[in-house]
DNA sequence: TCATAACCCGAGTAATTATTCGGATATACT
DNA sequence: AGTATATCCGAATAATTACTCGGGTTATGA
């Protein structure tokens, strides 16, 4: 015998999350309001948290009956996983348009150029970012956020790769998978837990800087 | 007006989460029935999530009432928040005493050395790190954890300036606070989202490598 | 204009979970 | 031995939350 509760199958002990909606809007109204109440997600995620958030707040934050909240949405993590959703492919591309920007400069500008794209990507959603990223539990198990980072580097050093040939590394695989989570995370970083008094213009270019010769520079030999 | 519930300050929409025990265990028996709740904590933390850990389940785990339960903790956050603490020490007595016999080895071997202890250590209790970092809502609302990746790149990095004079960053306080979260970030992952076909060993290897050019490298001029 | 489909709703239900409290039991101490 | 203190317990309570369901409203399009 198995049965579910609350997306938690109780007789596997594992946690089982339906993130998919129960049904698309088609007519205006209703698109508005589904769009009324990830507006109301995002709101409530960055003012209560994650955790204090409740199916019933979001219902009456958007101005909008509990029931129709269940028309759409069958619990609470498919609402904020379609936020983060929409949130995630506003941020990629973004992040895209500026790598193609950066892929026009010269070599030398084209990686600080591109880092700050990302940085202001991210930075305009702060908040959200910030939460989604520390608190919401499931965030992993959602297919999109677990491949963004890399999918995204790939294609940064696959580029980066075709236009010079300057980076060589002794075993490419592993510094790529490093690099990914190492950038990913300094970046992250800056936008969620900026330092105080450094100027956002010195991190950028300092990041740009160990970057570059994590990339192609040569360590001095003792002899 | 002002009033509470369940760790939630409703007023002010904000959570003020409860981390102290009620009172700490001064018998034998006591203490042992702590630490008891303890080991089903993480037992119950890597088998079915954060989220459908209840109090009542790890309780009933550790083979205690739970109502002893709640003589000792408030609530299930100070229960993980206990665990994570007692964790967080071990691992953070393992890694201080790796970079001490770092700091015995030479300049080429030390930084390879210190980064495999602390794979090592983190390694060791992989699934509750895991966890732990993914899916616990409020560890950035821990003091301990909040500060400790600092803390230890900090004193790692004035032990390595004391040892040698290389490091010439232009930046130096950016540099630290990126190499920080870079450095963590990349360990973390390692243990938590290791690769496919890549040896630990190669992986090693090529961390060091690439954060000791970024700490030491020179990148080639074009001209 | 009428039928059908899409949409909206919110009081009520079922289920879960955190937490208490009074009393029983064990240990420490004199 | 006797008293005070620490410990243990779990049925019962209180509170919250996810989610349904039947019925009303609005749009569509033939």
């Amino acid at each position: 015998m198995s049965w579910d509760y609350r997306g938690i199958d109780v007789t596997k002990n594992t946690q089982v999350i339906d993130f998919s909606m129960r049904k698309q809007p088609v007519q205006q109204r209703s698109k508005a309001l589904v769009a009324a109440l990830l507006d109301a997600t995002a709101r409530l995620l960055v003012t209560i948290g994650y955790i204090a958030i409740t199916t019933n707040k979001v219902a009456e934050k958007a101005g909008v009956g509990i029931g129709s909240l269940y028309e759409y949405f069958p619990n609470k993590e498919s609402l904020v996983a379609a936020l983060i959703e929409r949130n995630s492919m506003e941020i990629v591309k973004e992040i895209q348009l500026g790598m193609e920007q950066a892929l026009q400069k010269p070599h030398e500008e084209a990686l600080r150029f591109w880092l700050e794209k990302m940085v202001d990507a991210l930075d305009e959603r702060r908040d959200e970012v910030r939460v989604v990223i520390f608190e919401v539990p499931f965030l992993r198990q959602m297919p999109l956020l677990e491949t963004m980072p890399k999918t995204l580097m790939n294609v940064a050093f696959s580029a980066h790769k075709r236009a010079n040939d300057r980076v060589q590394f002794t075993y490419p695989k592993a510094a790529v998978y490093h690099l990914t989570s190492m950038v990913s995370a300094a970046i992250i970083n800056m936008v969620v837990h900026p330092p105080q008094h450094i100027p956002r213009e010195i991190l950028l270019d300092e990041l740009a800087e160990l970057i570059l010769r994590a990339m192609e520079g040569e360590v001095k030999t003792t002899g």
